[in-house]
DNA sequence: CTTGACATGTGACACACTGTCAGTATAAAA
DNA sequence: TTTTATACTGACAGTGTGTCACATGTCAAG
């Protein structure tokens, strides 16, 4: 009655330029699909070449045909998420006008796309602490919003809308908690409800970017 | 003219107690110290046994006589870091009167000794993602620390000083920003300056508890 | 001292996983 | 079909782990 129905949405090829996929496109998608599989109901320590490859049709030396190592495959589901949640925040990072609303917007947005592919974020962050390169790319890709937020901040205190402060601090502060706590709470099942874990992320960032705050001095 | 000044630094006998450390005291001591050490230098991912071993005076196998593998040194480790913190984070915990005040003390406080040890705070936090048992204790650092903080601005929401919110995503997600952004600030040299990570977390801590935010809603 | 008993440490082993390579099978092109 | 390029494989060596029987060290009682 079912049948896996997923199997070459990895591939994300331009429509006009369809045509049959090749022997070696196709196994690549069963791999990257299998581990996908499997980071739905497994850490990313229990993974191995091994066990991966035989739950594809391909025998485990396979594998090198296709990936350096598990960190290489990992950093490939990396690249897809990326482009998902740039998407997303593109409201408040790019959109004109009142920008609390576009604020709630992208929140919104990114608590969606980490709630739908929330185990490859974890996956990833659990594997960059065991590889210099993956690791290298994972810094890479925090700090690729750390200068967004940043530069959208200082765009927005230039014109009166955020308080003044050390734009760069905020914005890591602000980005590492997203990341820790959408990990946390999507990383793996049983997921959270998305819900409360937006109204927290929600109201940190708005009260600490756009309510006119009484900080006494220490 | 050097020499080194902490191998004992591990010990923590109580004073009135002390008396000539047993051998097996001392080979548990000098491994721990060793594994310090190379976190000062190195992630977690380059210590082996054998590695470790080779930096002591006893051979490899006797690692086994002290510890079950290398997560189990690391969560001596944590076990000592969380006192540590605990230490500092009293004043807003538990203190008395205008909570403003408390809370930038424990704020400082948990930046200095993070700044101290702060490779330990790393190398528990790295090794944590590939040990169930480690990832467990880790998870339970954590969880001890949201439920202090819940459990603090739940008391504070009933007299009026912080406003109306659920508690535990918002402790959460404060708690998670704060143990990210300490690890990549001090968790391995160089170390970031405590200054701005501090200014930036008193921000967001501030702003969300204690300023009367003026949230539109939705 | 010397002895004995217990505490501490060791070398050698089996295991699991990795990454490579020469050679084979299979797919695609001619 | 034949040819050629591509995809795949099994066997191997390497690295690190954890365990075991045995060796060595320590220290108190005789």
């Amino acid at each position: 009655m079912s049948f896996n129905s997923t199997t070459n949405s990895l591939l994300k090829s331009i429509p006009a330029l369809e045509r049959k996929p090749t022997k070696a496109e196709r196994t690549r998608a069963e791999i990257l699909q299998a581990a996908l599989d499997f980071f739905w109901s497994h850490p990313f320590r229990e993974l191995t070449i091994g066990g991966l490859m035989s739950s594809t049709s391909a025998g485990r030396s396979a594998f090198y045909q296709y990936f350096e190592d598990l960190y290489d495959l990992t950093e490939t589901l990396l690249r897809g998420l990326e482009a998902g949640i740039l998407e997303v925040a593109t409201p408040w990072f790019e959109g004109e006008g009142d920008p609390l609303p576009l604020l709630k917007e992208s929140l919104g947005g990114l608590v969606r796309v980490c709630y739908e592919r929330g185990p490859i974020l974890k996956a990833v962050s659990d594997a960059a602490v065991s590889d210099e390169r993956l690791e290298k790319e994972w810094n890479g890709f925090l700090a690729r919003f750390d200068g967004a937020v940043t530069a959208r901040i200082e765009q927005q205190q230039a014109v009166g809308s955020i308080p003044a402060f050390e734009a760069r601090p905020v914005a890591v502060a602000l980005n590492r908690m997203d990341a820790a706590l959408l990990i946390e709470a999507f990383g793996s099942r049983p997921r959270r409800q998305p819900q409360p874990v937006l109204d927290a992320i929600t109201r940190v960032w708005v009260s600490t970017l756009y309510s006119q705050t009484t900080q006494r001095s220490q």
